[in-house]
DNA sequence: TTGTATGCGTTATCAT
DNA sequence: ATGATAACGCATACAA
């Protein structure tokens, strides 16, 4: 709006809506420079001014534009997040968790869904990198291995950190993944122990890193105590309640039968449950079970099922102490050191199934 | 940097690091204007140039600068969530669904957890309104009374939804829940219909909307079928399984016990289902339960829990189709009209404990 | 302690 | 179809 022989022109822009710190200035006669300071708590301002400057903001119901101050900054004080399903347990916690400690850091948190969507995944990295994301966290797909959908963060020295399910080695970028090398290790130790002989398993993809790690713990503590894993009883692909129960059919439908069963996860585990009751196949007599993430459900089905805990609050934990560092310290370095992954302990729960 | 006597001078400012539209459109001996305009498909732009300026910006490496055009653009294309906790189950789905519409719909979904902290609310909601988020997505924590947090946005007549735990009548937004009152009916009408006349009842806190409702539709229905609920058998607290735990020895505790329970959450009837296995209460014969939500746990436990299906997906759809309705018309209407609540219908699941 | 001036990167307006 | 320019709101270097 503006004024043009003798009459008031409005300009066909949006009209302005917001107070900005330029209109606080002219409100009270300085100058927008001493307004930002003054907002922004500088030290070399009068506290007079501050204070009356503080009083003004209010009053105009003025608020701070971040997108401005972003833009001007070069920082957007966002994390991105991109995880395969929100819903899942581990997932959930795990979020759960870092979010309370971002927020308190004084960051947001962005969080998307990949829904194991490899597509879907480059699509999110992208448009986390066009946000101007200050870090992104990562938890792959059940498929991704290609990953140079995230090369953008790590040229432009972003803060790139992986957990859960992570790249292959050899990513410049911070890694923080469970011990699931050490998870199937127990889990087969387990069984063996427990007597089993003729033993079965249920898996995801092996594109995955945790399911490709949990293979390997689990065959090498079969191969050491010498218990034959037959081909015909592993199966790998998504473990979701339908997949899971179209495999234990098949693993049940000849007489010739498993007496133990290790599933990569809770969901294939608690559909093994259900399965032997149905089938009136006792459990653990006939049928010894052990799942894995120690889902919540797993202590509440009957027979409560053996899982290992993952301890996602502890993960949640060690991620946003690497972030916040790496943020604090741009470039240089932090405790976690980048390419050399932290491998967060796991534990045996034992119960019912086993 | 510039030119002077000969010389390149840096200045002290921070590198330019990136590349942006204007050193595309120096690259390409072209005006910023129409890099700008290639790179957004605008129509009066020649197939050629939008090519070049396409094949340059890859080369480049470019990348948009959403905040910049956000800035100027005054809007943000994000979509600011509250949401008590993310592990809730009924909340993990409700998102879940809610942000693949809005991803789909081009925004970003920016999700915080109130924790069932009021106070962490209204930093939450300053937060958003600082990062001038397009629209506010709430449910709100337990104890939220006061709203007045939320008047910013409707000032700026930024769009304001509540789904589920939503506030009391007359705030001037948008409102979808769940037919909170038909649950508590639904629940109070099958428990006597089941047989039971001697009726406990577990709630959250009444300063919530959706225990509130539970609860008239829960009375309601006893009243009119002439069942008396005794004061002593009513709690009100927050729903975790300690608070059940403690709340349940109690109603157990003398000699003379109920023979119904209506837990308003599952979390709580789980508790009861797994106290009733310790006290070697039977069920349904000596106790029914019917907890609400219908959370997958329900359907795990043995006995299995009848509950109070919500439908979170259904509730996101609404939610996202009010929402882009609103965002398309600003000011103007959508389908779902300000402070005309939409209820969403719920259903009775029945199960093993009644 | 405060003011002046500039630029962050983009896009809308107006002009050509 | 393309170019020149200004402005979105803020925060800093520099000057006073």
């Amino acid at each position: 709006m503006f004024w043009i022989y003798g009459f008031y022109v409005m300009t066909p822009r949006k009209p302005k809506s917001e107070n900005s710190i330029v209109d606080i200035a002219r409100a009270l006669g300085i100058s927008p420079a001493t307004v930002s300071r003054a907002l922004n708590n500088n030290l070399r301002i009068s506290e007079a001014t501050r204070v009356r400057v503080k009083e003004m903001a209010k009053e105009m119901g003025y608020r701070h534009n971040s997108m401005a101050s972003s833009l001007r900054n070069r920082r957007s004080n966002t994390i991105g997040l991109i995880v395969p399903r929100i819903s899942m347990y581990f997932h959930a916690f795990f979020i759960t968790s870092l979010q309370r400690q971002l927020q308190a850091a004084g960051y947001n948190l962005m969080i998307c869904q990949s829904n194991d969507s490899v597509k879907l995944e480059k699509e999110l990295a992208n448009s986390l990198y066009s946000a101007r994301v200050d870090a992104l966290v990562v938890s792959l797909t059940l498929y991704t291995e290609d990953i140079s959908h995230f090369e953008g963060f790590v040229k432009q020295g972003i803060p790139l950190v992986f957990y859960d399910r992570v790249p292959a080695e050899g990513t410049p970028s911070y890694v923080i993944k469970g011990d699931d090398y050490r998870g199937g290790l127990l889990a087969g130790n387990h069984l063996v122990g427990a007597g089993c002989q003729r033993i079965a398993y249920v898996s995801g993809p092996l594109s995955c890193s945790i399911y490709h790690e949990r293979t390997r713990g689990f065959m090498d503590a079969l191969a050491k105590q010498d218990v034959a894993l037959r081909k015909e009883w592993v199966y790998h692909h998504e473990l979701t309640m339908e997949n899971a129960w179209n495999s234990l059919r098949k693993l049940f439908d000849g007489h010739d039968v498993p007496d133990g069963l290790f599933a990569a996860n809770d969901t294939t585990a608690i559909a093994a449950v259900e399965f032997a009751r149905e089938r009136a196949i006792r459990i653990p007599e006939d049928l010894r079970i052990i799942g894995y993430s120690n889902d919540p459900r797993t202590s509440i089905i009957t027979p409560s099922i053996t899982s290992i805990e993952q301890y996602p609050h502890e993960m949640a934990d060690k991620v946003a102490e690497t972030l916040i560092d790496a943020l604090q310290q741009p470039v240089s370095g932090s405790s976690v050191s980048i390419g050399d992954p932290v491998v967060c302990p796991v534990d045996l729960v034992r119960r019912m199934t086993t």
